[in-house]
DNA sequence: CCCACGACCTGTGGGC
DNA sequence: TGCCCACAGGTCGTGG
């Protein structure tokens, strides 16, 4: 489920974990994830020190003491789990008791402190690299990004630029990480939704007033979800439920057949399929 | 450039 | 209960 939204709430739990550490023993559990983990990637990063955890789009960023950052996506079903040594107390804002799932625990870090930070991740669409970060942004994972939604890049008229003479659909077009990053299918159906404009309405011919709504929404969205700790679904769940909240607050994804919660709209909650993934919007109220 | 579709990989939930 | 299919948060590539 990672989008922005879980990436951050990720990062925000590992953060006081991981950063200053020295990473004690790295294991890589099996060769590749969604792609082969470079041959020194064990070496590289033992003994190394995170300095800093940071987010670009659905990327999480370890910034190292050495010439490379490593660099983690958690495609579909990616996520993480803190293991203290035994008798210790929490830190605050995480997860822990996980159900054990040694079968899909596929990276392991151990820190100087001797918290155990584990990667799991059964459909395996996540990946993990280490990036040169003097030439980072030439990267071609980062490279052509678009803007953080929440930075002060983007806006209507960023919106009016990458739309014009577009026939798609602004759903299809806010997945464009290219156009804007860390958007994913929940919170591109959550923002039109917001804004009541139609996911399939050729994007070129969107209003300029439609898209300041639609920028608002994107805003208001990502981050009343970040403050609910992301949304938590299926493999994402958390065995302690301390994250994760958001999906509480979904007004259109995965509610088909229910009625829309715009006050006084008779609308019925509709799925269609849009460039093959499901599109949740109110057929009345966004036009 | 647009779109439809399939691929990657595994698990789960719903319908019968 | 059991089986089979549809579908799942994300990208990436192909072909018409």
């Amino acid at each position: 489920m990672p989008e922005l939204p879980e990436v951050e709430t990720v990062r925000g739990g590992l953060a006081p974990v991981l950063e200053g550490q020295r990473l004690a023993r790295v294991e890589a559990r099996r060769p590749d994830l969604r792609f082969p983990l470079p041959d020194n990637f064990v070496q590289e990063l033992t003994g190394a020190r995170i300095l800093k955890l940071e987010r670009r789009a659905k990327y999480l960023l370890a910034r190292l003491d050495r010439e490379d950052t490593l660099v983690m996506h958690l495609g579909m079903s990616g996520r993480f789990e803190i293991a203290r040594p035994a008798g210790e107390a929490r830190p605050g804002n995480f997860h822990y008791a996980p159900t054990p799932d040694p079968k899909h625990a596929h990276v392991l870090f151990e820190t100087e402190a001797g918290d155990r930070v584990t990667y799991y991740d059964p459909r395996r669409f996540g990946y993990m690299a280490l990036v040169n970060t003097a030439t980072f942004d030439l990267h071609p994972w980062f490279a052509g990004l678009g803007p953080e939604p929440l930075s002060q890049a983007f806006d209507a008229a960023r919106l009016q630029h990458a739309f014009a003479g577009r026939k798609q659909g602004p759903k299809t077009l806010l997945l464009d990480q290219r156009i804007v990053a860390g958007l994913g299918n929940i919170y591109v159906c959550e923002a039109l939704h917001r804004a009541r404009i139609s996911p399939f309405r050729a994007a070129g011919r969107i209003s300029r007033s439609r898209l300041e709504r639609l920028a608002v929404a994107v805003r208001a969205v990502l981050l009343e979800a970040i403050a609910a700790g992301g949304s938590t679904l299926r493999d994402y769940a958390q065995a302690d439920g301390a994250l994760g909240y958001f999906q509480h607050s979904f007004r259109v994804y995965d509610r088909e057949g229910r009625p829309c919660p715009h006050a006084g709209c008779p609308g019925v909650i509709a799925r269609r399929l849009q460039a093959g993934r499901s599109t949740f919007y109110c057929p009345v109220c966004q036009k």
